[in-house]
DNA sequence: CTGTTAGCGCGTTCAC
DNA sequence: GTGAACGCGCTAACAG
């Protein structure tokens, strides 16, 4: 027993296709009477469209697609909830894409998603260099916006100024007299790396403290990095005295390995993380923090896809840069003279 | 100019329309030399076949939705994760779709992704009892596995034991002198819910200590209705020696309050909640937790729908309910003798 | 207001 | 091994 179609359900009615497809989505007046009956026949037989056909007719799916490198980052999910919000209001669908930090899962889902699955697309790269990812990306044929991450083609973007978020942590940090600040972040490859790396210089530089290499790890943006780093950078005994995590996966992974070197925050050691996300709010101590606005940051993402969907085409590429506050806590403390 | 269909294609190759379509599926042995010409003709026009115009002909999408009730919840994060990887094997692309806790959301989810967006469902249900829900639900003529929760009509499912796990939980906080143990857990519409009083109470009575009603608030499984209740509970001077979270979002809520009143855990209070997530792992002190195996859970969710989807048909209804450990940790103690 | 019909892009069944 | 033709279910354009 198959399901019904457009065809059944007119048959049952007693009224054409054409009156059917119009009750569906009202693109013109149909007799009440008609209406009701035709329903009344959709109800009968459980009669619901069917998507592939809609789609290949319209060229449309009405569904959004979020490409992710990571679903256990806290903070897609609030990015996520506000802009399917958004999207919803004008009935579209959000639908969520993991690619667990894996360039070719990356390429796979961009391929798939392409080919007519989505109206439009908004995606954190993996890495912004892999050249397979960056032709997949230029194969898409819908509307991108890039989330965090900027490619060397013209594209849609919403950023955030992780340097002057950056610069802002060190600031505070050498005002409490630190000046071995150690820090662990996203590598050259994305653009969240290169930005806490720019900004880092920027404020040691202001404040002439020199910048040792060996106090600058970047890589990938996970816990197992953080994890890793941090153990390395804090289990010499001429450790650090404060250390930033330039992402709040590697925050996760640093916080691990402090717990097992049971060091204490802020006596043994400053600690300053990115984004207000549970882990860092109800820590103890409660971690400072680089934080970004992520309903901010969520209903950026819904109006730019908006935009470029229903707004006229060709009107150009939009790029915006938000800031990113930091959001004092209890995790730092004056440095302790040695 | 309009992306390139098969037509084009077979054009720019010299062959037919056929010819092309076994090469992209393999369907049929064709000659080695048009093969050459079809793929070099595809990757010069940059032809991808339209999805829609695919799962038209196929009745099949290759993808399986996620329906969670709330994508905040990092236990779906890992789940999503190790389900994908099995799907990805054989093929199948997973997207998640954030429901919200909105019962409307998830009703307008289940339509949406029911006409032929995907070829299989596994979903969380906000609410067992929701009549629209159900009917929705029933709707749904792709394969739909229940994580999680029970509803009265056959269905695949994958539950928790979280009765038992809570009784493991209660004769463990009575083994330390507990008598007033409070429970936060989900309301009686979910399954969760049910089962937590059930083991809660069934523990209870053995050790001979009475039920009490007003030391159990069973509500939404958020971090809101944690937090509400956990003030609820513990701001008052003759407030329970022992508090058990039964969800993990509950037990976020909850930390917040206890932070905010000050509490110490375990001296003030002993703390048991659920899921080994970051939060729990890494608090300090570390929280002793009812765990369930994330991702043993995302295997069974892969295996279900593999089976659903690639084994015979009309095999019946699976369900499996998976253990849940007590993970003993940091957050509880002996009782203080008031 | 309603019925009829031509494709949308593709997979597949026939003939060859 | 290959090509032509049909139809999947639907929307839109047109004719009444």
């Amino acid at each position: 027993m198959k399901p019904a179609t457009i065809k059944d359900v007119a048959l049952a009615a007693g009224v054409s296709v054409g009156s059917v497809s119009n009750v569906i989505n009202g693109s013109r007046s149909v007799k009440a009477g008609t209406v009701k009956r035709v329903k009344a026949a959709m109800e009968k037989l459980g009669y619901r469209p069917s998507a592939a056909a809609q789609s290949m007719r319209t060229r449309s799916t009405r569904a959004v697609g979020f490409v992710v490198n990571d679903i256990s980052n806290p903070i897609y999910a609030s990015i996520a909830k506000e802009a399917e919000r958004l999207l919803n209001e004008q009935g579209y669908h959000l639908i969520l894409v993991d690619s667990d930090n894996r360039p070719g899962q990356e390429v796979e889902i961009f391929n798939t998603l392409n080919s007519g699955r989505v109206d439009a697309l908004v995606a954190t790269l993996s890495d912004e260099q892999d050249p397979n990812i960056i032709r997949a990306l230029k194969n898409v044929d819908v509307p991108v916006v890039l989330l965090d991450r900027e490619v060397d083609f013209p594209l849609d973007s919403i950023c955030i100024d992780y340097a002057k978020g950056l610069e802002k942590a060190v600031n505070y940090l050498t005002d409490l007299g630190h000046e071995d600040i150690a820090l662990i972040c996203g590598g050259e490859n994305i653009r969240p790396g290169r930005e806490c790396i720019k900004g880092y210089r920027a404020a040691l530089k202001k404040k002439e403290i020199s910048f040792q290499q060996a106090r600058v790890k970047a890589g990938p943006l996970t816990a197992d990095f953080g994890y890793q780093q941090a153990m390395e950078l804090l289990s010499r005994p001429e450790r650090p005295t404060a250390l930033i995590c330039g992402g709040n996966r590697i925050f996760a992974g640093a916080l691990r390995a402090i717990k097992f070197l049971g060091l204490k925050m802020p006596d043994n050691l400053s600690v300053i993380a990115f984004d207000d996300t549970e882990l860092t709010a109800l820590s103890s101590p409660e971690i400072t923090v680089i934080a970004r606005d992520t309903k901010e940051i969520g209903a950026a993402v819904g109006q730019f896809i908006i935009r470029a969907l229903e707004g006229e085409k060709d009107a150009g590429f939009q790029n915006v840069i938000l800031s990113a506050e930091l959001l004092v806590r209890e995790s730092c403390a004056n440095v302790k003279r040695k």
